[in-house]
DNA sequence: AGCACGCCGACT
DNA sequence: GTCGGCGTGCTC
């Protein structure tokens, strides 16, 4: 059964996600995008009666503003909740649809979704909708005469009070919204002064929109009109000049060109076009254009590559399933280059070939873009495509097609997975594992889980692929929830490279100081460049050092709002908190005991990116992490110059161990694998073995062998022995039997508590207190509450839920910790209970 | 989310 | 008294 947190809506039980709703609904149950718990019952003006539906937008007052919410339900009676009678209940203002934007099949995942996740209903459906479709309206001011009188008079007073000022701002734009008014006078007064002056008759207010709204691009086109329809005020031998090249050019392209064409290739002026239109020699007219995402690009002719015994063996397995067009859950576990790419293909076109939609997840989309064009060059416009660097227009069109059926195949990033596609057959989630697929912020969920559900829902087949699958998924696969499908070798039977470990602290022994190279990594980058070939250095830690710490007190730099230490930055010269992006300068003393010898303890990628150049003076290095790849293009850019051999090394952190495709590495060096798996997550182990897993596929993809130099403290550790192995059963079994160990299930991994009561704040409130609470019920100090994220406490009306963000240092004992804080919030009065946000998603429906 | 309302403490 | 800072509760 489900952990219900919400309560389920009966719109879908009530039937009327069926597209004949009841024959005159009287009242719409309304969802606003907003952090609101409950959904709301407005009326239905009876214009709208008739062409009112479920998933359709409309515009409600709501409170003190007007928002764009979603029709969830419809209904002929007023049903009371709470002593609201129907003169309580409010007009929709606008019914924006007469079409639903939301089919069912969304509806019902997002309701999934809300309830699963304990998100709000209406920010979920934003959510699955692309963005620039919410209207939203503001307020805007402007002063009256009677309040321009005012103003003078206040002036003449010498008057420089809060009001006065407002009045002013006011006075001096025309329209002022509520926003900049705050800003400007930087009070939480200001809407009350506004208020008063309005109540004066000093300022009048109006709404207006605000949000760019995505629409259809509309292109003007010209075509040539026949003879008959001239209405003969131009004879053809009175034509100007100007005018018959412009028929001509019209003529010469077959009659029909789009105006701006028209215009450039007659070089006449739009003037000479208006005439010959009103002439009726020709017909200006508009046609909707779509934004290509691809832009006109040229695709790669689509090769089938043959398949090998494994790959045709599980193709075979996927194939049956789609013909059964019942729900079937498989895992892809295939190694770097063994063809999972051609199997999706394949799958895809089975499910196309059988009149169905696919659907594909990707961790992020831009690392992909040869997959896609191939994916484009296979399908053609049939392939629909979601990614961060789309407009909103691209979006929007892209959406369209979608929902039109034109597009039948959706490939994106999480978000995808709302796509709104019917007749679902195959979802395919690539790289299953990779964080991602989780959302950070309102609405939190996760895309695989999320595809998981919307398959099960549809009865679609779903396929989640990888080469080092997530501990969850591998136990779901072992213990035969879903079918295992394994690919074990590399198409061609090319070798991977192989990973060897170097065991810094012989390093340490012969320097008897810790060395931040060992000499095997600097040989080899020596050699590797020596034969013309290009490396890659990683390093999982941005910066410039890792923490800072007090040499006289001991004391080092934490974020104030995590427990984190704080990293320190030169470029940015500041000190930067990684989890919660907090900055601050750099202390001149320590802030504790004000001593002068602040000590800067670990190495981040700036400073390996120094040490390089310093000791490689020849060579043309870049770095690449998050703090250089604020802007894609700058990624971009640094990306292609390396893959041309513009450069001959790349050092970053493991965004780069993922997607490229560079033939020329043939050396990877990780600096510290360490960093990665004392991590306070009790994945790390996991995290480190897929890390190291993925940069061995990365060297030496093409005809020469790969090295891959991991550096560590740890040599002994299962993640880095059997990762260096290739060998995926082995860590699981070992992974398993620590966490078993722990005694927590292996698929329990984002924690929120649910706190209900009066003192719940009590608890909860700030993350010092969170932080009090677990520490005293974690006395053993084994976990530790690293602190909240950017929203860390969603209000529901009278519970307070709160994530409990990493929290089980050294991997211990998390959930012995959770269940002690529920102990803890009892003991203040308080009902606390433990939600999983990311058990197997199937066990719960 | 916005917005009102209420309480508190620190100022002029 | 005025101003600003929270906390809390409500929106059909």
């Amino acid at each position: 059964m489900p952990q219900s947190l919400l309560p389920v809506k009966a719109a879908i039980a009530n039937g009327n996600l069926e597209s004949n709703p009841s024959p005159s609904p009287e009242y719409a149950e309304v969802a606003v995008p907003l952090r609101v718990k409950h959904t709301y019952t407005y009326r239905l003006p009876v214009a709208y009666r008739q062409n009112a539906r479920v998933g359709a937008r409309v515009i409600v007052q709501f409170g003190r503003q007007q928002v764009t919410g979603y029709i969830v339900d419809l209904r002929e009676s007023f049903e009371t909740k709470s002593g609201l009678t129907d003169a309580d209940i409010k007009p929709v203002i606008d019914l924006l649809d007469d079409e639903p934007l939301l089919i069912p099949e969304i509806l019902t995942i997002v309701q999934w979704v809300a309830d699963y996740y304990a998100a709000p209903w209406g920010e979920v459906l934003k959510a699955a909708l692309p963005a620039g479709l919410n209207v939203a309206h503001e307020k805007v001011f402007r002063i009256t005469t009677l309040g321009h009188d005012e103003l003078e008079r206040m002036i003449e007073k010498g008057k420089t009070n809060l009001t006065c000022r407002v009045l002013q701002l006011i006075a001096e734009a025309e329209k002022v919204s509520m926003r900049l008014i705050e800003q400007q006078v930087t009070t939480r007064q200001a809407s009350r002064i506004v208020n008063e002056l309005e109540k004066a008759g000093y300022i009048a207010h109006e709404h207006t929109k605000r949000q760019e709204t995505a629409r259809t691009k509309q292109r003007k086109s010209v075509r040539l009109l026949p003879p008959e329809s001239r209405d003969g005020s131009l004879q053809l031998r009175t034509l100007t000049i100007n005018q018959k090249r412009t028929l001509d050019t019209l003529a010469n392209a077959g009659g029909t060109i789009s105006l701006a064409e028209l215009l450039t290739g007659a070089s006449v002026s739009a003037s000479t076009v208006r005439t010959l239109e009103k002439a009726k020699l020709l017909e200006v007219f508009t046609v909707d254009v779509r934004r290509d995402p691809f832009g006109g690009e040229a695709f790669p002719v689509p090769i089938d590559f043959e398949l090998n015994e494994e790959q045709t063996r599980s193709l075979t397995e996927i194939e049956a399933a789609i013909a059964a067009g019942s729900y079937a859950a498989f895992l892809l576990h295939g190694i770097t280059g063994s063809g999972k790419t051609e199997i999706y293909i394949r799958a895809m076109r089975a499910t196309l070939a059988r009149g169905k939609t696919a659907m594909m997840l990707v961790p992020e989309i831009a690392l992909t873009p040869v997959f896609s064009r191939r994916l484009r060059a296979c399908f053609g416009d049939q392939v629909a495509i979601f990614h961060s660097s789309l407009s909103v227009g691209e979006r929007y069109d892209e959406w369209g097609r979608l929902k039109r059926g034109e597009a039948r195949i959706v490939i994106g990033t999480r978000s995808a997975v709302f796509a709104p596609v019917s007749n679902l057959g195959l979802v395919v989630v690539d790289e299953e594992h990779e964080t991602s697929y989780r959302q950070h912020e309102s609405p939190y969920y996760h895309g695989r889980d999320t595809a998981i559900v919307r398959a099960r829902m549809e009865s679609a087949v779903v396929l989640l692929g990888s080469a080092t699958p997530s501990i969850e998924s591998y136990h779901n696969a072992h213990i035969g929830k879903y079918r295992y499908l394994h690919l074990p070798r590399r198409i061609g039977n090319r070798t991977l490279a192989t990973a060897t470990l170097v065991d810094m602290r012989k390093v340490f022994a012969v320097h008897q100081r810790s060395e931040v190279f060992s000499a095997e990594l600097l040989a080899e980058i020596e050699a590797t460049h020596a034969r013309g070939e290009q490396s890659i250095i990683l390093l999982n830690r941005r910066g410039f050092s890792s923490f800072v710490l007090c040499r006289s007190c001991g004391e080092s730099i934490h974020c104030p709002n995590c427990d984190v230490t704080l990293t320190f930055h030169r470029g940015a010269s500041a000190l930067v908190c990684h989890y919660c992006n907090h900055r601050q300068r750099t202390p001149m003393v320590c802030p504790t005991c004000s001593g002068k010898y602040i000590h800067y303890v670990g190495e981040g990628t700036e400073q390996i990116e120094d040490l390089l150049r310093n000791r490689f003076p020849t060579l043309r290095i870049a770095r690449l992490d998050r703090d250089t790849t604020s802007r894609r293009k700058l990624y971009e850019k640094v990306i292609s110059e390396f893959s041309v051999g513009e450069l001959d090394m790349l050092v970053g952190t493991q965004m780069l161990a993922k997607g490229h495709d560079f033939p020329n590495v043939t050396l990877v060096g990780v600096v510290s694998v360490d960093a990665g798996l004392s991590l306070p997550d009790f994945r790390s182990a996991e995290r480190t073995f897929q890390l190291i897993t993925q940069v061995a596929g990365r060297a030496g993809r093409g005809t020469r062998a790969g090295r891959v130099l991991i550096q560590t403290y740890h040599p002994d550790h299962y993640a880095l022995r059997h990762a260096c192995e290739q060998d995926y059963e082995g860590f699981y079994a070992e992974e398993m039997r620590y966490r078993k160990s722990l005694n927590y299930p292996p698929f329990v991994v984002l924690a929120s508590l649910l706190v209900r009561g009066k003192d719940a704040r009590t608890v909860l409130t700030t993350a010092a207190e969170m932080r009090t609470a677990l520490d005293k019920a974690n006395s053993n100090r084994e976990c530790r509450v690293l602190g909240p994220a950017p929203a860390p406490i969603a209000r529901l009306k009278g519970e307070y839920r709160r994530q409990i963000l990493v929290k089980a240092h050294s991997r211990a004992r998390l959930r012995d910790t959770i269940d002690k804080a529920i102990v803890a919030a009892t003991e203040r009065g308080c009902d606390a209970q433990m939600i999983n946000l990311e058990i197997d998603p199937v066990d719960l429906m």
